[in-house]
RNA sequence: GCUGCUGUAGCUCAGUCGGUAGAGCGCGUCCUUGGUAAGGACGAGGUCGUGGGUUCAAGUCCCACCAGUAGCUCCA
């Protein structure tokens, strides 16, 4: 006889099969209606499942889950994605299922299926859903031991359910399925009682996936989809993100002449037209500014450098396949490093090979001393000698290698320490074409970077302060809305360099640092750099997707691979550590995210038009090129709308370019010798004399006052928006 | 890179059953000379992403490629 307790305090016995439902219809049925799930001394289960089984706890606290609750939300969509598979499973044959968790959002399902899915397949589905929906039947749970559930899954011919119960649920004695109707799946659940209580859904998007997320994989079509607990909140969210639309970089970058990629120059080439331009200036004077003040020195680095210095990095072989291709000076060289490529994936016939070698010869390569027969370690040893006695360049994927040099170029001493070396450096990597974003994803890319080649014992104190020069960047833009990551490796992969000692030793100088910083942050194992772990700083743009923007990273491997040096007190040689630190992360992305987050209003400091004049007549045009010089020459960037249009057409088409002041001039303020000042946020402010209007534009530039930022359509730090339901 | 979708004027888009292109905005010229969100008239602008194919005839149907886009995978 489970006793049970109320969220008032109240404690009631029930039978030993009595559900959540049953205690919901003993206060009422409406109650009753409404419950959605129930949350049982913390952890939300079934409605419909008996308390007892449920929770052993005596009593056991209950809370009934009904619309108010948002946890009743994710329980919804989730019994939406089973109702949403149930649908596909009866339109199309021969259909495996896969995953169907939850998100943020929403929810997917995805299925192996012959048959492609398109959005044109929506309408039926949705249809077949909403019957599903109106006959209301339950969810229905239920247990098997594991071979018999993987027996179960067999019989149903869903052979990924079957991998998952053999591989992922090896250590799971016994399984919950949830029958609805004619369809069964694999559910760790919880579910809604039963289809009738979801009161409205949609269908969002398709789109491939991965097995297992694994690029090697069996690929898979995803269906995405949202529900709601009611039509009207369905719809606002939709609007919303018709609205978050609007304010994608890619929109008002075009809109508002900031940036464009044109196919002529390439794939993820990112043009600055002049307005960009002025933004992204306006950026780096300042935190020019502001490095100077903060003790580094300025260098610049050329756009390509030697392969090997890649090599010796590490960057050129672990990122090969993201990077453009080596230049070679020898017009064989792409033959010859194709070749070798070939021989060391183990993927060449002996006639691809005689192939090769003619080839190589029609291109004037002397090679008559390779070993065709020999073991292929030999071949690729002698195509490997060739290659190095070549010209090779790499246009350069990273600039750390090249300030290393930098560093080098002159001994050091301990007194010289921290050497903090800065350059807005403009990298290239080839970006697989599907990655790919307006400019927050670019094949050419300027880091706002700097290298800081510190003492083992000054890494504390210049972690800290790089931390705070990220966190006084983003605030100066207004930017709050981020989450902090602390990206560790995964001590299970290979994909590092270094020993495991220096690898803890960075990691935990950095949780201490960040522990102390006050700032919240997250833990994400195997997103740190081959060569250390990071601090990153990740915003969400106008589609929720997250970005790292900022960066701070630990580098103990680099200065080992580069064999640094400085001269210590004791006057011996020791090894400094490096510090990677991009408080913008790239210009591209940091203007692209500033551009949706201020909707392409930017405030007075940054926005490329400041001030447009406007003449109430074309007898103006002298006394209003009159003003602009002036404001020209007090520092300001200023128009003139020198159109034969009337004041009210020439203030609509400034409010709409979103130019942050307009001086209307006209007879009136002429013959007082100012401007009549209109607002892009208050609107009209009268009259005012020029210096008085320049003193309050200087005033709030200086300040570098954000008025208005449009709010984000998503939550900003959300450590993980994937609810997994299924086990 | 993979899967789906998309590509028509500078921009946003329409274009039916295959019969060689339309709108609004913008732009240009002229008229209008105005006080805080659109004054009027006329006009110029397009190898319909590229290349093939089917057809008497292709923006429209088919194939390949290029690019964009959503998601997956990747991200120094």
């Amino acid at each position: 006889m489970p006793r049970v307790q109320l969220p008032d305090g109240s404690v009631k016995e029930f039978p030993e099969s009595a559900s959540a439902l049953d205690v919901a219809r003993s206060i009422g049925e409406r109650l009753a209606a409404a419950t959605l799930a129930a949350d049982v001394n913390g952890t939300i289960v079934d409605a419909a499942r008996p308390l007892a089984e449920a929770s052993p706890s005596d009593p056991l606290s209950l809370k009934l889950l009904t619309e108010k609750d948002p946890r009743a939300l994710g329980v919804l969509r989730h019994s939406c994605a089973h109702i949403m598979a149930r649908a596909v499973m009866r339109l199309y044959d021969g259909v495996s299922l896969a995953f169907g968790p939850t998100t943020g959002n929403g929810f997917y399902y995805d299925f192996d299926l012959p048959q492609k899915i398109s959005e044109e397949d929506f309408p039926r589905i949705e249809a077949e859903m909403a019957e599903i929906i109106a006959a209301a039947e339950p969810f229905e749970r239920f247990h098997l031991p594991r071979g018999e559930a993987s027996q179960f899954c067999g019989d149903l011919k869903q052979d990924l359910k079957v991998e998952h119960i053999e591989t992922g649920l090896a250590d799971h004695e016994s399984l919950s399925f949830y029958r609805q109707g004619e369809f069964v799946d694999l559910c760790r659940g919880p579910h809604i009682p039963d289809a009738g209580r979801i009161k409205a859904f949609k269908l969002l998007s398709v789109a491939g996936s991965y097995w297992k997320g694994d690029a090697d994989n069996r690929r898979l079509q995803r269906l995405y989809g949202t529900a709601f607990f009611n039509q009207k909140e369905l719809d606002a969210h939709l609007n919303q993100i018709e609205e978050a639309k609007r304010r994608d970089h890619r929109v008002l970058g075009k809109q508002h002449g900031l940036f464009t990629i044109s196919n002529d120059v390439g794939q993820g080439l990112c043009l600055w037209l002049p307005k960009g331009a002025t933004v992204r200036m306006l950026l780096e004077d300042f935190i020019k500014q502001e490095l100077l003040r903060r003790g580094y020195q300025p260098v610049f680095s050329p756009h390509v450098g030697r392969v090997e210095l890649y090599e010796t990095s590490g960057h050129f072989p672990y990122y090969r396949d993201s990077q453009f291709p080596p230049l070679f000076g020898h017009p064989a060289g792409q033959l010859v490093d194709y070749w070798k490529q070939r021989l060391e994936e183990g993927r060449i016939t002996e006639k691809a090979e005689r192939g090769f070698f003619a080839a190589a010869g029609e291109l004037n390569c002397d090679f008559h001393d390779y070993p065709f027969n020999g073991p292929i370690e030999d071949r690729i040893a002698y195509l490997r000698k060739w290659e190095r006695n070549q010209e090779r360049y790499l246009l350069k994927p990273m600039n750390c290698p090249h300030h290393v040099q930098i560093y080098k170029a002159a001994p050091r001493s301990y007194k010289d320490l921290p050497v903090r070396l800065a350059e807005f450096g403009a990298v290239y990597r080839h970006e697989q074409s599907g990655e790919l974003n307006g400019m927050l994803r670019v094949r050419g890319l300027t880091q706002d970077d700097a290298h800081l080649f510190v003492s083992p014992d000054q890494v504390e104190e210049e972690f800290r302060t790089t931390l705070d020069l990220v966190k006084f960047v983003l605030s100066s833009v207004g930017l709050e809305d981020y989450r902090v990551q602390l990206s560790r490796r995964d001590p299970a992969s290979d994909k590092y360099v270094g020993s495991p000692e220096l690898w803890n030793q960075a990691e935990g100088t950095l949780q201490r640092v960040l522990e102390n910083s006050g700032l919240g942050f997250t833990s994400a194992e195997g997103e740190a750099a081959f060569y250390g772990p990071k601090a990153d700083f990740m915003v969400r743009d106008c589609l929720g997707r997250e970005w790292q923007l900022g960066t701070v990273q630990l580098d103990y491997n680099l200065p080992e691979r580069f064999q640094l040096e400085y001269i210590g007190a004791d006057n011996a040689a020791h090894r400094p550590v490096m510090i990677h630190r991009a408080p913008f992360g790239s210009m591209e992305r940091f203007c692209g995210m500033l551009i949706e987050h201020f909707a392409a209003a930017f405030p007075l400091w940054l926005a490329p038009e400041q001030v447009r004049i406007l003449g109430l007549n074309d007898s103006m045009l002298p006394y209003a090129r009159e003003v602009q010089a002036k404001l020209q020459s007090a520092g300001f960037r200023v128009t003139v709308d020198a159109r034969s249009a009337n004041v009210n057409k020439k203030i609509r088409d400034a409010q709409l370019e979103l130019v942050p002041y307009m001086l209307v001039v006209g007879p009136k303020d002429q013959s007082a010798g100012g401007v009549s000042v209109r607002d892009r946020i208050d609107g009209d402010l009268g009259f005012m004399s020029l210096d008085a209007a320049v003193a309050r534009l200087r005033s709030e530039v200086e300040s570098r006052q954000i008025r208005q930022v449009v709010k984000s359509a998503f939550a900003p730090a959300a450590e993980t928006d994937e609810f997994v339901n299924e086990y």
